[in-house]
DNA sequence: CTACATCTTTACAAAATCTTTATGCGCCAG
DNA sequence: CTGGCGCATAAAGATTTTGTAAAGATGTAG
């Protein structure tokens, strides 16, 4: 089974650490930064599938945080803040902030707020399980069917195909896969794709030289059908 | 834009009367219920854009009619409630709302949750489709029909025919699509566009001998109907 | 530390697409 | 009647894009 991966941008070590503690307790794969920058350069190399975010950071504003990653970004960004005024906490929900949780929070709160969000951003028409004929996409425990046999992939091909199931019917263009999967820092290795779209085929494909559900585009992208 | 319509589902009418002067003040469009069984009725009989539920009912309780609404209902609820404990916040994210706020709260970070809710549920259902006669031209897919079934089209067949779409009817000049689909440095190979008009032709209209869609405009250019 | 799975990179063959050339048709003016 | 012009079509050649295998690099669990 793949885990959610949560990328918490926060200075404070220990609240790093007591966000790891629970997160991990609750099977989210986590990945910490300690600054703004290191956020920004983390969540660039390789997206993760939610973003805990502390307003109150050394080396640049949450705010503007926020505002970079929305240029490029658009899975759930969580803010966590000491501050409780209003102000900040409309401007980061009008910034594209998912949501806002004040200091010291409960971590069950946190915990719930964190499904809502995930879950959502992974709901096309709420429906947690996406079927494309012979093929089952289940978004929640993360597990790829075909004619109801496990297809075991990794977590790299899942995520591809997750992110086509989404998109089921779309031209999807290179330029797009790739920044999803790998982050906005790899706008040409397009040949990452040939490569992984190659393998899905060959899990996925009745036939794999003449695939019916990951349909190529040539010259733009592809298609899942 | 037409307004967006919000349902407040709330026992006590002060808070009604508040809620939708703020409400109508932002532009929003307010339906009020005083009881769970009237917000549902209200509800199915004209969905809003965004339901806002108060836990404390008097009727039935709030975590019921949050539960019968998302049996069907998927966009935006915001819960309401004076309660601040935890495992109401949690079984409430958990059934489905889209976010928890405890009264009393601020006016400007409940217009803001609002708008994020909003925005958030009206990203999933944009399409931009052209319909002529026979031939459905999906922009954002980039996907071109011709009755109901997928034409394969290759990228610059694509190009062309959407820049045809999106000036139907309009006489569209060899220089003009020349300068739109290769750029700039080919002035004068209207021979390009005879070829990829003609494999146009060949898969969009009914007779390529007789073009419906793509019509010559002898000396000037072609024209898309 | 080792073994294993996974990801990245390279190289080359295969396929698809684009460009160019050649040829024929119909219309119109001289 | 005939030659020129713009257009349509087919097909050959050139170029780009894609598919695949496999080697190297990296990371992870025991």
């Amino acid at each position: 089974m793949n885990k959610a991966e949560i990328l918490i941008i926060d200075d404070e070590a220990p609240i790093r650490k007591l966000l790891q503690i629970n997160l991990e307790g609750n099977g989210y794969k986590v990945v910490q930064a300690g600054t703004g920058q290191e956020g920004l350069m983390l969540s660039a190399a390789h997206p993760p599938d939610l973003i805990l975010l502390d307003i109150g950071l050394p080396d640049k504003s949450g705010h503007q945080v926020l505002k970079e990653l929305r240029e490029w970004y658009n899975k759930p960004i969580i803010i966590l803040s000491v501050q409780n005024n209003e102000t900040d906490i409309v401007s980061a929900l009008d910034t594209g902030a998912t949501d806002y949780l004040s200091k010291p929070f409960r971590t069950g709160e946190l915990l719930a707020r964190i499904r809502s969000a995930i879950k959502r951003s992974q709901n096309t028409e709420n429906n947690a399980v996406i079927i494309c004929g012979d093929i089952e996409v289940d978004l929640v425990s993360r597990l790829v069917k075909r004619n109801g046999d496990i297809v075991k992939l990794t977590s790299t091909e899942y995520n591809l195909l997750s992110l086509f199931a989404k998109n089921e019917g779309k031209v999807l263009t290179h330029q797009y896969l790739l920044k999803e999967i790998w982050g906005y820092t790899y706008p040409t290795e397009t040949q990452y794709l040939r490569v992984f779209v190659g393998t899905l085929r060959k899990k996925i494909e009745e036939n794999p030289n003449n695939p019916q559900h990951i349909i190529t585009e040539s010259g733009v992208g592809y298609r899942f059908q």
